[in-house]
DNA sequence: GATACGTGGAC
DNA sequence: TGTCCAAGTAT
């Protein structure tokens, strides 16, 4: 409160903090919204591109609840987590049909909307409206852990809530917009995860873990667990016409909502496809031609990617469905596909590099 | 409280 | 090459 921490903060992102971002310009509550949601999880430096056009595209919370899902879905293709996308469309409907297309002021309000907890909620009251409003993000979280060396893995209920405890406390009355991007700019340049930049911190004086010389130690590391395997077939369906069939995937789950090659259970031998694809999707193919697999590692898992090329007579064609399409590639490409399934569209023989 | 949810960069 | 993890939230 006195110890100047908000003070010593304030001066060095006077000089040193970044203020030129994206979302910095014509600052409104809708694109501060949109770039908070983009940033959970993900790095400055890939959200920039997916933010310039996504407001393009979507200029005003009324053009995005006015949008399709699937735009707003193809818009996120290769951000990831994709939830994400499907809960500010919704949110940006309750906007509109619950707040007149404005955004509340207010930390309760805004928590009721998809996918905004409480440290989104409170970046967007500190960052729109220069209210009081207290955000915890990696980045605090490691500079706080630091500073007042907490103990412990932050995913851990008592953690946290120390760390939210020193967050409010040190949370300012004057300048909360500044002091918010403040923390988050010296948690991003200087106090890193590894090989943190103590000499040039303004926060030196009063850091537990400086004055101890066990950075390294805070916050404490994620216990590590195995990952499970998984493995699936990718179906590259291909017509006589060059066209590809694409399946929406179900609404949950992982790459909810977007478009994909199609799944077949992994317990089918390659010797099967051809009959399953004929029992299942109602197609005459033929010889399955087999693309080297590859592994994907997600958060809880390993997928080994098994793609199949099998090329379709075209009287057999499947027709359109609502969830179903037979698409040329570069069409394809305008879905919202997960990361992985466009660069099997694209560059096949790469799927041997992965 | 534990788990699910993506992707790319850093080491 | 494998592991960690980054402007977290929902279930």
């Amino acid at each position: 409160m006195t110890d100047r921490f908000a003070e010593r903060l304030l001066d060095w992102y006077d000089q040193h903090g970044r203020h030129n971002l994206p979302w910095h310009h014509n600052r409104n509550a809708y694109r501060v919204w949109v770039s908070e949601i983009m940033l959970q999880q993900t790095q400055v430096a890939t959200v920039i591109p997916y933010f310039q056009a996504f407001m393009a595209r979507f200029p005003s919370v009324q053009s995005l609840a006015d949008a399709p899902v699937d735009d707003v879905l193809s818009h996120w293709s290769g951000l990831g987590y994709y939830a994400r996308a499907r809960n500010l469309h919704k949110a940006a409907i309750q906007v509109c049909e619950q707040h007149s297309g404005e955004f509340p002021a207010d930390q309760e309000q805004l928590e009721a909307l998809s996918g905004i907890g409480r440290s989104t909620a409170a970046a967007i009251i500190a960052q729109a409206f220069g209210e009081r409003a207290t955000i915890l993000d990696g980045n605090v979280k490691r500079v706080l852990a630091r500073y007042h060396a907490v103990p412990g893995w932050p995913g851990q209920t008592a953690v946290l809530n120390q760390l939210w405890q020193h967050a409010e406390t040190h949370t300012p009355d004057t300048r909360v917009r500044d002091y918010t991007q403040a923390i988050m700019d010296l948690g991003a340049l200087v106090c890193t995860r590894s090989k943190p930049d103590c000499d040039h911190c303004p926060l030196q004086p009063g850091c537990k873990a400086r004055a101890r010389n066990e950075m390294r130690l805070y916050p404490g590391s994620k216990p590590k667990k195995d990952k499970p395997e998984k493995t699936t077939w990718m179906l590259i369906l291909e017509d006589t016409e060059g066209r590809v069939l694409l399946e929406r995937r179900p609404p949950t789950g992982i790459w909810g909502g977007l478009w994909s090659l199609p799944e077949l259970d992994p317990a089918y031998g390659a010797e099967e496809l051809q009959e399953a694809c004929s029992r299942e999707l109602g197609l005459n193919c033929h010889t399955p031609e087999l693309i080297t697999g590859f592994r994907h590692t997600f958060s809880h898992y390993h997928l080994h990617i098994q793609p199949a090329r099998l090329p379709v007579n075209r009287a057999s064609a499947v027709a359109d469905a609502d969830n179903r399409r037979w698409l040329h590639r570069d069409e394809a490409l305008t879905l919202g596909l997960p990361a992985p399934i466009r660069t099997l569209l694209t560059e096949p023989e790469q799927a041997r590099l992965l």
